[in-house]
DNA sequence: GAATCGCATAAGTGTGTGCTTATGTGTCGT
DNA sequence: ACGACACATAAGCACACACTTATGCGATTC
């Protein structure tokens, strides 16, 4: 099950910390290392869970590997995250921000 | 941390099913046991991962707790989902009702 | 073509996690 | 007050997981 993917590859905190370099822009396995404290192998399977949960995905450039966000992961915790829209507090300030940017 | 929390408590997929099951309404924790396979004790350590995420909530009635799904964690996701909304794929259907929802 | 670089994979290890059984705590009915 | 009930907690165990070191593989450089 992809949702469960998901939802396991976001349970660790470096992984976490590594997607949310990736919010800012592609970068290849070496750059998303820097200031991490995090060994190259450890970097290499953390983005093999993270691809396999559909939550980042590569782009080879010749011995480099970009990678990137991939809004298919982000896709499917929307879809899971509406089934309790009836709970969502009325006033999200950062909801609201996304309102705003999927309306145009 | 609490984000870290909340992941790891959806990281599991039978605390998934529970909160999802919470989703149409408040249990306690004997009726969220129903149809499940799972051993009292295990259902009362799931629910204690839930509550300290605040994904979910307790309300006593008697010798029975009530559980119900808590915004406050839902907003957390809501949060941190919102830092990748330039990732987000123009057109999704859930989200487009979450905004009808929303906008009353 | 040999060395180096960027990254992936293999194998082994310590720790975390979800289960079990057993027991404790508080509430209700009689 | 006593037993039954709803639930929480304790302790122990099997397994998953994130790390390590070592090695493999393809691309680049000289």
């Amino acid at each position: 099950m992809m949702e469960h993917d998901i939802f396991r590859a976001l349970a660790d905190p470096t992984r976490r910390t590594i997607f949310e370099k990736l919010a800012t822009g592609s970068l290849n396995a070496s750059a998303l290392r820097q200031g991490m404290e995090i060994s190259q192998p450890a970097m290499s399977q953390h983005l093999a869970v993270l691809r396999s949960a559909r939550l980042v995905r590569e782009q080879r450039e010749g011995r480099f590997v970009n990678y990137e966000v991939d809004p298919d992961g982000l896709a499917l915790i929307v879809e899971w995250l509406a089934k309790y829209r009836a709970y969502w507090p009325a006033r999200i300030d950062a909801l609201k921000l996304l309102l705003k940017d999927m309306d145009q």
